[in-house]
DNA sequence: TCCACTAACACGTTTGAATTGT
DNA sequence: AACAATTCAAACGTGTTAGTGG
């Protein structure tokens, strides 16, 4: 608790002076991050990824595999990863297509996986390719083990943020990068629902080798004797500890390697798949199109592009869009888009151009204050509800951080730069316009009233 | 009846400790 | 004695599917 106690005073309100300097000295670098195996995210992208939820907690696959480059290599660096809901519907899997099923449930609570190597120098993160492999997600709201916490059925994507901080303890005024890339939006499910998907994992993962046998799914065993309940306590036992302890540095783990080849042929035969899982969806040209995905169309689009959404889950539900029913599907939705998203859609026929792939950005001042504040419910503001797979000497002893859920903290607080200040940085438009669908967006997002920081936490208050 | 979800399942991959070699 | 390479078993991760419950 003394942790959680020396995170808010570091996350608290620092003096507007103090923002503004540190803001100027933090914007002299470049940070940029590139998403590894940006083929495969598209081939699922396009088929309509989906991620399995468990309760025991399940990998993503594809992986978020990252690079970075940008940094100061002697400077420490904190990287973190959080899902964000990607509307505010509900789906469901309905002949061949995915369709809305109606609002979106409350939100879990919010977590946040932090990199077992947090905090690292830039050097460390730059060297080589930054995987999140460990990252679990879950349906479990009761979750102990850190996992993050998802609504079957719903829409998300995940979001790297970059913060430079010699410790969790120590978190300075910096700029926090948040990064997003369209193509590994996904929905998260309990069991596959698109056949597709299904065998486009099966062919890139190792791990389910197992399944690509004709015929040895047909042996199931019916009788279920002790040995099962051994079993079972056994695995139990073994994710218990499993989630206590150190966990091996997560850097370069990768297992799929030289699988590049069977997913370009997997994308091939995806691209030339004449039915979209979502519902309307037909226009090829928007393959890459999120507003596709999306029966809220523009709306939607733009809600993704304002990605300086740092805060947890819950600044999402002002924003949502309740009357759902008035977006029919992501067919209408598809074609509203065009004006939200016109960037992006004009910049598609460069992607074969584009060096890299990288991940769109955002700038958030991380405030700290070097006076503890008194205890309050405002007072949570900042203190990160992370999960952590590998506590490092200096950081959270911790391996999870839980942050209950509320719903009451306006978005439009975070979003001080929506699409029109957005549009305002040319610079990063000029990386919209040229390489969606491998580059990300770069969104710089400075708060012009200190009122607007001292109000909303950046991470959900968390206790354990 | 439908649908979302769970648990058990079998098997390939990964991991790391133990062993062997230099 | 120290280090590297190899071996091997346990643990892990996977999609499937029967069963459950709302």
């Amino acid at each position: 608790m003394q942790a959680i106690r020396d995170l808010k005073h570091n996350f608290s309100i620092p003096p507007p002076s103090a923002m503004a300097g540190a803001t100027d000295s933090f914007h002299q670098g470049n940070i940029r991050i590139t998403l590894e195996d940006p083929e495969l995210w598209k081939s699922f992208h396009e088929i309509g990824t989906e991620m399995i939820i468990t309760k025991p907690g399940r990998r993503m696959f594809p992986h978020c595999k990252i690079n970075i480059s940008g940094l100061v290599p002697y400077a420490k660096y904190i990287l973190l990863v959080d899902i964000v809901p990607e509307d505010s519907f509900r789906y469901k899997w309905n002949k061949d297509k995915w369709e809305v099923a109606g609002k979106a449930e409350p939100q879990p609570p919010y977590r946040t996986y932090l990199h077992p190597d947090s905090p690292a120098p830039g050097s460390h993160w730059m060297k080589q390719s930054v995987s999140f492999l460990k990252l679990k997600l879950t349906n479990n709201a009761l979750d102990q083990h850190g996992h993050i916490i998802l609504h079957s059925m719903h829409r998300y994507h995940p979001r790297f943020h970059i913060l430079q901080a010699d410790d969790l303890y120590s978190v300075r005024w910096s700029v926090f990068k948040t990064f997003t890339f369209p193509e590994t939006s996904f929905t998260a499910v309990t069991a596959y629902q698109n056949t597709k998907i299904t065998k486009l994992k099966i062919d890139n993962n190792p791990f389910a080798k197992g399944f690509r046998d004709e015929g040895m799914n047909s042996k199931r065993r019916t009788n279920r004797g002790p040995s099962d309940t051994e079993r079972l306590a056994k695995r139990l036992n073994s994710m218990v500890r499993d989630s206590d302890q150190d966990s091996p540095p997560d850097l370069c783990r990768s297992s799929y390697e030289g699988l590049a080849e069977a997913r370009a042929g997997c994308k091939d035969g995806v691209k030339d798949e004449p039915n979209s899982p979502w519902e309307g969806a037909s226009d090829r040209e928007n393959s890459h199109s999120l507003e596709r995905d999306s029966p809220l169309g523009s709306n939607a689009r733009d809600v993704y592009s304002s990605e300086q959404l740092v805060p947890g889950h819950n600044t999402y539900q002002p924003y949502r869009f309740p009357d759902y029913n008035k977006s029919p599907s992501p067919t209408s939705s598809s074609m509203s888009s065009s004006v939200g998203r016109s960037s992006f859609e004009s910049r598609v026929p460069d992607i074969a151009n584009v060096p890299e792939q990288e991940g769109k950005v955002t700038d958030l001042v991380v405030p700290q204050c070097p006076h503890p504040a008194t205890a309050g419910v405002q007072d949570y503001a900042g203190v990160l509800n992370v999960a952590v797979a590998q506590a490092k000497p200096g950081m959270l002893g911790h391996h999870a951080l839980y942050a209950p859920y509320s719903a009451d903290q306006p978005l439009t607080q975070w979003s001080g730069t929506s699409s029109a200040q957005y549009s305002s940085h040319p610079h990063h438009h000029h990386h919209l316009a040229a390489d969606y669908g491998t580059q990300a967006v770069h969104h710089g997002y400075h708060h012009a009233n200190m009122a607007d920081w001292s109000q909303y936490p950046l991470f959900s208050y968390s206790c354990w």
